[in-house]
DNA sequence: AAACGGATTGGCT
DNA sequence: GCCAATCCGTTTC
């Protein structure tokens, strides 16, 4: 059920972020299980993608995690607020990741309400990075792990979307990116509501 | 040593 | 629509 570390190993990036669309990622926290289907990523190309942190072969105690082998977690604080979830994939110091930038709630609504403390009919509840990372309860001390484990991993439920359900388009917020914020490495289910909807 | 700005969000105008 | 919140790697003085 659970995907194996094998299936983070794969080089091409832009192929998971866009595989990684309806798969289930789970996480469970002092027994308490949440879930929600993914449909909403960006890929971040290692060291050639100017988005990236990892950008020029950059290694920094927060970086160094996207040097390891694919199949943990990326897990860094954002504004100095917000918790932002990724996909560590590809091989060891080919630092590629996938970021989770919106999930469909599957398991566990009550338990997102609580920690995002609003109503599971808003679609906010999982929409946006920091949201997906708040409502399954994911913060620094995932950083690193493995997604395999009993804490966060992802399942195939044999969910498929057709290559017509599913957009892709520039990436969010990395207009410092300059030529490489063009890029289309974000891919999204096309009418899903969970789908964030940034002001640009 | 200090300033800058970001893979964002939610509350207030 | 604007802006504050507020941590941390990077840049600049």
């Amino acid at each position: 059920m659970k995907l194996p570390l094998s299936y983070y190993s794969q080089q091409d990036v832009l192929f998971l972020a866009r595989d990684l669309l309806g798969k289930v990622l789970f996480t469970e926290i002092n027994g308490e299980r949440t879930a929600g289907i993914i449909v909403e990523t960006e890929a971040y190309n290692g060291i050639q993608d100017k988005a990236s942190h990892a950008y020029g072969g950059r290694r920094t105690n927060r970086t160094e995690t996207l040097y390891g082998q694919g199949g943990i977690s990326y897990v860094y604080l954002c504004y100095g607020i917000h918790h932002l979830f990724n996909v560590v994939t590809s091989v060891e110091n080919d630092p590629h990741a996938v970021l989770i930038r919106a999930v469909e709630p599957l398991i566990g609504k009550e338990i997102m309400e609580t920690r995002r403390n609003i109503p599971a009919s808003k679609s906010a509840i999982t929409s946006g990075p920091g949201s997906v990372a708040k409502a399954l309860g994911i913060n620094k001390s995932f950083n690193k792990k493995e997604l395999d484990g009993s804490e966060i991993w992802i399942e195939d439920h044999g969910i498929r979307y057709h290559d017509e359900e599913i957009i892709t388009s520039p990436r969010i917020g990395v207009a410092y990116a300059q030529e490489d914020a063009l890029l289309p490495w974000r891919f999204f289910v096309k009418g899903n509501p969970y789908v964030s909807k940034p002001k640009q």
